[in-house]
RNA sequence: GGGCGAUUAGCUCAGUUGGUUAGAGCGCCAUGCUUACACCGUGGAUGUCGGGGGUUCGAAUCCCUCAUCGCCCA
């Protein structure tokens, strides 16, 4: 027997059912199927780094909402899993909890033993985000999870390395890189962040060799001094023309380096026009020093300490150094000036320590030709951004075509597959690898040999009498991501899931990765597969926190969606996700915390993201109603074992919770009506006695709600249809809910109440009911599954069989059910505008109502003077007045008089008259309409004008003059009649 | 410094190619236990569309400029 739905949604115990009952039949699984055309969406994968925050929920939302839409369409809907083992990033964290806990450095504890610990933190945080996808509902193929660095992954990472070395695409070179002296690695310009620092702007001479003067320029980091190899100058410059070519000599080591004329490096304007020259610490310099083949000198150390090109400084720390560099120049006499000023400083993401610029050894991949093909799939249109605006960020980067540093000083991660071999001869090379298609080789510029294989050489490869050293160095974390569409489906295996899922449908992303991944995985896609990854590329909003930061994993303002789901529930929380997912609008979403104590609202402050556990205690609110301190949820501990913890919660969540229990009460409200044996309110002694029972309904049998409601619904469904395809998920988010509020809720419900309970009139009633409650439950299918699920099978105990015009059994669950195709003839424009009118009709009499405070168990009546074929349209609804507004229509047509002592209103095409004698204040009333004929005037005197202008009606369109002429007598009349009403008034 | 985007009601956001009187949700005011829903119903108030200039018969919408904010790139 079905069993009566509660009052009130609740949203914990759908969850938990449902998501068992479609993983129990394997809903989500997606497998090669000749018989249905795929639709692919990869995950992009979320880093091990911590947990997921609303930003991923979001994205989340949007690709199980596409996918689920398209399995409703009849797709083989793939969403594939994952996470990303995020190199630097993990190892980071790794390695500051280390050393905030036990003091220990990787140093102390070798490269075996934090690899263990960082294994250990991904277990812990990949069970952690894949559980918050799955409580957000996310239909993936849970079977195909991957993880980057898991044997599918390594294998494609590896397989991708060796062709692009044989292709020569790899190649190892010295250039000047961001070098993290705190966690000594290189690091990727978009793990640098800048930040000003007060720092100091100090300016010296530097002597001419030939003792015929001196030439003064200013530096912020003296000690690179000791690395200049020039003197730059403008060309055009007249104070320092002459000098070009002439040597100087340096100060601190004596040595002679040349003044050279650079207009791309100096402006004249700025400073003293003179510029030091130090290619091997500058970016600007280091470009110089190529355009003048200047020589380098490193004076670095990868610890941040001078080497020893820094002569009698080397060993000393780059910032001790430069204060006794400074103190030595002043020594020397070469010290002018020095002031304070903010500077621009470069700083490590990962460590937030200053990187320097450095000279290193790294592997890079050769992006020209790389580069170009994937800019030119973009212009082609085989990847298409939406919104289109994002094809120039990717353009743009990629259009440097810069080389891409893929080699990382960690212990985490793809190890670089590379030997080198310092003593082989080339005979002996070519006898040990010369037939192995698996091993490459070529010169080392170095010395030696570079040799890729593979598979991993034992160190005697080339026999006992040389040795191989294996590269220590880990692959950028990107590298093995770009692989991601292909690398997952089994590439380079040529397997059948490869074939049928790739190249995907869709990438679902946040625009700050377009560059660092979308451009990548475009790249690797083509090269290794020779097709696009993705036809589409769509960017969604990022979330921002209610101060405008945007929400990130390391900022500590991330906010859990589980905390949002335990208040809200699930379903509300997608759905408001989905409504916030626009074209462009980033979005912000301030939150609070909940007092576990009373329940008041506390709101979040930038104090509470910063709160981080220092020592033992950690850190709480105070409640400012019941004073109470509880702890807090926050992405930077956890809270305590039985503490009570205030969770993170959010009004705007409850857009989504309100829409539910609506959708929940409008179910609620058909299925009671669709059983039997429930008594009749208007006869509360009487039992309504007709069940539903499935059926065919004859067109003339609909009433004119029936095919109103049916109308809207095919509109509806088809608009939110084609915003989907569009990925405006906002708006398919409002089509729908106004849909189901304001028209299936406040309208269509209402207006058939009266006939459900009439045993003659209920059977037709039901058998509409069903069918657009069926159709709604799987529209809203994919923004809130759970709630749909949960209705669709008690639905399916009452009404097994529904549909119209004839009835069909129904899938065994909404979200396999076919996506709705509602039949073109459903939709009828004209009778839409009918129902427009009486809709205008009822709102202004319950308006008479409310202004004049009448309640509303008094009956009202309702004289209507319009055309007579308007007025045989009022009498076709008159039992909706009765039922709507609890007025009776007692007359319609060109010859109503206004009854004395009545209300008045006045429509487009007719004017209402309400008679309240007795009720009325004549003075009220008055003063009502005059009000009314004021505002009618000013909008008249608005027309007239336009009108009254030559040049508006030479030159407007005819169709827009012409409406304005129709609005305008419109106007007028209604203002006719507001004055005449104004009259009798009077008298 | 370059690029992209934003700035609309107290808050969070819509506003398709310029065209009647600029919308929604929340909040606010008034009112109602009319048996689906108070996570509700009914009615209402609220805007110099960031500032300035321009194009046009007509600008929230197009152009220029300034200010503020966000993101990307240098």
């Amino acid at each position: 027997m079905p069993t009566e739905l509660a009052k009130q949604y609740e949203a914990a115990l759908a969850q938990g059912r449902w998501l068992k009952f479609w993983d129990e039949n394997g809903y989500f699984n997606a497998d090669p199927n000749p018989a249905k055309k795929p639709h692919t969406i990869m995950i992009p994968l979320p880093n091990v780094t911590g947990a997921l925050h609303m930003g991923h929920c979001l994205n989340g939302t949007v690709q199980d909402l596409l996918t689920r839409w398209r399995r409703m369409q009849g797709y083989e809907a793939l969403w594939m899993p994952g996470t990303d083992h995020a190199g630097i990033a993990t190892q980071a964290v790794v390695e500051r909890r280390m050393f905030e806990e036990e003091k220990l450095t990787r140093h102390d504890i070798g490269r075996p033993a934090l690899v263990e610990r960082i294994w250990k933190w991904k277990d812990q945080y990949e069970a952690r985000i894949l559980n918050q996808l799955k409580q957000l509902g996310s239909s993936c193929d849970w079977r195909r999870t991957r993880f980057t660095l898991d044997e599918v992954c390594s294998k494609a990472v590896r397989e991708t390395f060796f062709k692009l070395f044989r292709d020569d695409l790899i190649f190892r070179g010295e250039r000047l890189v961001n070098w993290d002296t705190h966690l000594q690695t290189a690091v990727a310009n978009d793990e640098v962040f800048h930040e000003t620092v007060k720092g100091h702007f100090w300016t010296f001479t530097y002597p001419l060799a030939d003792g015929s003067g001196t030439i003064a320029f200013s530096t912020t980091r003296p000690e690179t001094m000791l690395g200049d190899t020039a003197v730059a100058v403008h060309p055009e410059d007249e104070r320092y023309k002459k000098l070009i070519g002439k040597m100087i000599r340096l100060p601190l080591d004596g040595r002679e380096i040349p003044i050279i004329a650079d207009p791309i490096l100096v402006d004249r304007n700025l400073g003293t026009g003179v510029v030091k020259v130090t290619p091997a610490h500058d970016y600007n310099d280091y470009a110089c020093g190529l355009r003048h083949k200047l020589p380098l000198i490193n004076l670095l150390s990868p610890d941040g300490s001078l080497n020893e090109n820094a002569g009698k400084w080397a060993g000393r720390d780059r910032y001790e150094a430069r204060r006794e560099v400074v103190a030595e120049m002043e020594r020397l006499g070469h010290f002018i000036s020095v002031e304070d000023r903010d500077i621009e400083q470069a700083h490590s993401d990962r460590s937030k320590t200053p990187v320097e610029p450095y000279l290193s050894d790294q592997w890079f991949v050769r992006m020209e030709t790389l580069a170009e093909n994937a800019m030119a799939v973009v212009r082609d249109g085989k990847v298409r951004f939406y919104p289109a605006r994002y094809t120039k960020t990717y353009l743009d980067w990629l259009g440097e075509k810069r080389d891409w540093c893929i080699s990382r000083q960690l212990w985490w991660g793809h190890q670089i597959p590379i030997w080198y071999c310092e003593t082989a001869t080339e005979a002996e090379m070519k006898a040990a690898f010369g037939g192995n298609a698996d091993v490459s080789y070529r010169p080392n510029p170095h010395g030696g040999w570079l040799i890729c294989s593979r598979t991993d050489l034992p160190a005697d490869a080339l026999g006992a009498a040389h040795s191989l050293r294996r590269d220590e160095d880990v692959l950028d974390t990107w590298f093995s991501s770009a692989l991601w569409p292909h690398e997952t489906l089994g590439w380079p295996e040529q397997t059948p899931e490869l074939a049928y899922f790739y190249p995907t449908s869709v990438l679902v992303t946040s625009r700050d990765i377009i560059t660092l991944w979308v451009a990548r995985m475009v790249i690797m896609g083509l090269y290794n597969m020779g097709q696009v990854p993705f036809a589409h590329v769509h960017v969604h909003p990022k979330i921002q926190d209610g101060f405008g930061q945007t929400m990130s994993k390391s900022k500590g303002n991330g906010v859990d969606p589980l905390d949002l789901i335990d208040k809200y529930g699930v379903d509300a929380v997608r759905f408001t996700m989905a409504s916030l997912a626009g074209e462009s609008q980033d979005v912000r979403l301030p939150v609070g915390y909940e007092c576990p104590a009373c329940g008041e609202f506390i709101p979040q402050t930038i104090e509470h993201q910063k709160a981080t556990p220092s020592g033992g205690a950690k850190p709480r609110l105070k409640c400012p109603k019941c004073k109470a301190t509880p702890q807090y949820s926050s992405p930077w501990f956890t809270p305590d074992e039985g503490e009570p913890v205030a969770r993170t919660v959010s009004d705007r969540f409850e857009y989504g919770r309100n829409f539910c229990n609506k959708l929940w009460n409008a179910a609620r409200f058909a299925m009671l009506n669709l059983e039997a044996g429930v008594p009749n309110p208007d006869e509360p002694d009487k039992v309504l006695a007709k069940a539903y029972t499935p059926g065919r309904v004859a067109d003339g049998d609909l009433r004119l709600e029936d095919r109103w409601i049916l109308s809207r619904l095919a509109t509806t469904v088809q608009n939110v249809t084609t915003l989907l395809g569009e990925y405006h998920f906002d708006a398919a988010t409002r089509a729908i809910r106004d849909f189901t509020w304001n028209e299936f809720c406040d309208w269509y419900l209402e207006m058939i109440k009266a006939r459900l309970r009439d045993e003659s009139t209920r059977t037709v009633a039901q058998r509409v009911l069903v069918t657009v409650l069926d159709n709604l439950l799987r529209t809203l299918s994919p923004f809130t599954p759970f709630i749909c699920e949960e209705l669709w099978q008690r639905l399916g105990e009452i009404a097994p069989e529904r549909g119209l015009p004839t009835p069909q059994p129904v899938a065994a669950a909404a979200m396999i059910a076919p996506w709705p195709t509602p039949p073109e003839g459903w939709r009828d424009l004209k009778l839409e505008n009918r129902f427009a009118r009486l809709q205008e009709t009822i709102i202004a009499v319950r308006n008479v109502r409310a202004v004049y405070g009448i309640a509303s168990s008094v009956d009202l009546s309702l004289h209507v003077r319009c055309a007579p074929e308007i007025a045989t349209q009022f009498q076709d609804v008159a039992a909706q007045f009765e039922n709507l507004a609890k007025t009776c229509l007692k007359a319609a047509g060109v010859d109503v008089e206004r009854p004395a002592g009545a209300a008045s209103f006045s429509l487009s095409d007719a004017d209402g008259y309400i008679p309240l004698a007795g009720v009325i204040d004549r003075a009220a009333e008055l003063a009502r309409q005059k009000k009314e004929a004021e505002k009618l005037k000013g909008f008249i005197v608005g027309h007239q004008k336009k009108l009254g202008n030559e040049s508006f009606v030479a030159k407007a369109p005819l169709e827009v003059v012409a409406q304005v002429r129709e609005t305008l007598a419109n106007l007028e009349s209604q203002l006719a009649s507001v004055e005449e009403v104004i009259k009798q008034l009077g008298e």
